[in-house]
DNA sequence: TCGAGTAATACTCAAATCGAGAAGAACTCA
DNA sequence: TGAGTTCTTCTCGATTTGAGTATTACTCGA
């Protein structure tokens, strides 16, 4: 609100104490399958469930604590100091999903967590050492019962980044910097969760000015299982997809 | 972050003291231009400024201290009490924005604001008598140099109303429970800001399954300016268009 | 009461886009 | 060497789009 009137009525202790959190939603895909970054709760409550990376925002933005704690959990980069470079987790795309506030959603205090959703290309697994070895990639079908209200956020997040493939070159983010039109459609089918057919997707990411361009370069060698060697792209500037590469449609997301 | 771990080891005294607010951007269209709500500040800092409404979140769901700040500042409803019915604002489309939290956005201590956004049919002029005096809708293209970052907040607020009624059927949010094919052709164009095709807008809104249904009925007299009676319509059951209503695109949006 | 202006609604038509399928060439592995 | 896989390009009919036109039913002011 930052109005001076409340706040200069504004009396701590009239106000039930809130602590803010970062929760992060992180993406990538191993293995064909698109995957989220989880952490092994050790203690009470939801002692042994699993839960989504996070922790309290100190003296920093939002945006720089949620990169912390992605680092710290993965021990990437190692760096805690999140001012500094990020070595691996320089290439992540990152962007606030939502804010997530029920009064009970802890059962110990008020605790308001801004989630973070972030994208990234096949990250290694989190190294042992620091307190990484806790967190480990895991499918997002098999991520369930969660501690708190992470089912939630890992469905919110999910939903925003279907959605966002749709109309954003976002499925850049789980690639390298070089990539060919069948790796991007294999994001595409990892994400939503459905095979495209190779033809129209091949035609309609060329067709759309800015998704992707040329590097003149082919593949060193044809895919693991036969096929020509194929062309390499990298992203393009494009911020946004038109027009959009859509989901096939499926009625019951309408209504 | 929701860690025993961490909360474990919390101590208050090692995190900076972070208030959580909520700031509403309620949007309206009055007299064809769209319009938010404003308060005039009284006091230090930004004395004299608009901002947004917004307040200290209490013991409530971050939605009703949202919906609460929005009854107290438009004295609608007049209900303080935000489990109880809203009145007016029960037709009002109220929902989460986005969370900013610069450590340096409010200069006296570090808060963090949930931003919401409203929808609402157009509203009577915020009546006098409680604090809701000091709220008034402004075009707006005229809403500048607000307090705090609450430029920014709009801002964003503003271009996810405009992304929403491409693939949603938020625009019905805007009008009355019946409407005309021609009323919702006008919040579009309130909205965008720029003017569609009548005839084909016609047809894309009733080929789009779901989105309005027929009343049977018709307005009971032209427009205002001459031209036929209109059929009336309400709200259908899509939760999304498909296909979408698409800006006319603008080569700068996409790059 | 008439005429000008306006708006609702329907239609036309060419261009763009889409989904489904097919085909050829290049490559893998066994 | 042969079977199977993938990249890439086409084809074709169906759908959707943008732009324009037409018809009809109103309002308002002269």
């Amino acid at each position: 609100m930052d109005e001076a009137g409340f706040l200069a009525a504004y009396d701590p202790r009239d106000y039930p104490a809130v602590a803010v959190t970062v929760d992060v939603v992180a993406l990538t895909i191993r293995d064909g399958r698109l995957s989220v970054l989880l952490v092994e709760r050790g203690t009470s409550p939801f002692a042994g469930h699993r839960a989504l990376p996070g922790g309290f925002v100190r003296e920093e933005t939002l945006e720089q604590a949620a990169l912390r704690e992605l680092a710290e959990e993965t021990g990437l980069a190692g760096q805690v100091d999140a001012s500094r470079a990020e070595g691996d987790l320089d290439r992540v795309h990152l962007e606030q999903l939502q804010t997530y506030g029920q009064p009970q959603r802890d059962p110990r205090m008020r605790v308001v967590s801004v989630a973070y959703l972030a994208f990234a290309p096949s990250l290694p697994e989190p190294t042992a050492g620091s307190d990484a070895a806790r967190a480990f990639w895991v499918p997002v079908d098999e991520a369930k019962d969660l501690a708190f209200d992470h089912d939630e956020i890992l469905a919110d997040g999910l939903e925003r980044a279907r959605a966002k493939l749709e109309y954003t070159p976002l499925a850049t983010a789980f690639t390298g910097p070089e990539f060919t039109i069948g790796e991007l459609r294999q994001v595409y089918a990892a994400v939503w969760g459905e095979d495209l057919h190779a033809g129209n997707f091949h035609r309609k990411v060329l067709s759309v000015p800015g998704f992707v361009e040329s590097t003149g370069a082919t593949t060193a060698r044809g895919g693991e299982r036969g096929g020509p060697k194929a062309k390499l792209y990298r992203a393009g500037d494009a911020r946004l997809l038109h027009p959009a590469l859509l989901r096939p449609t499926r009625e019951d997301r309408v209504r």
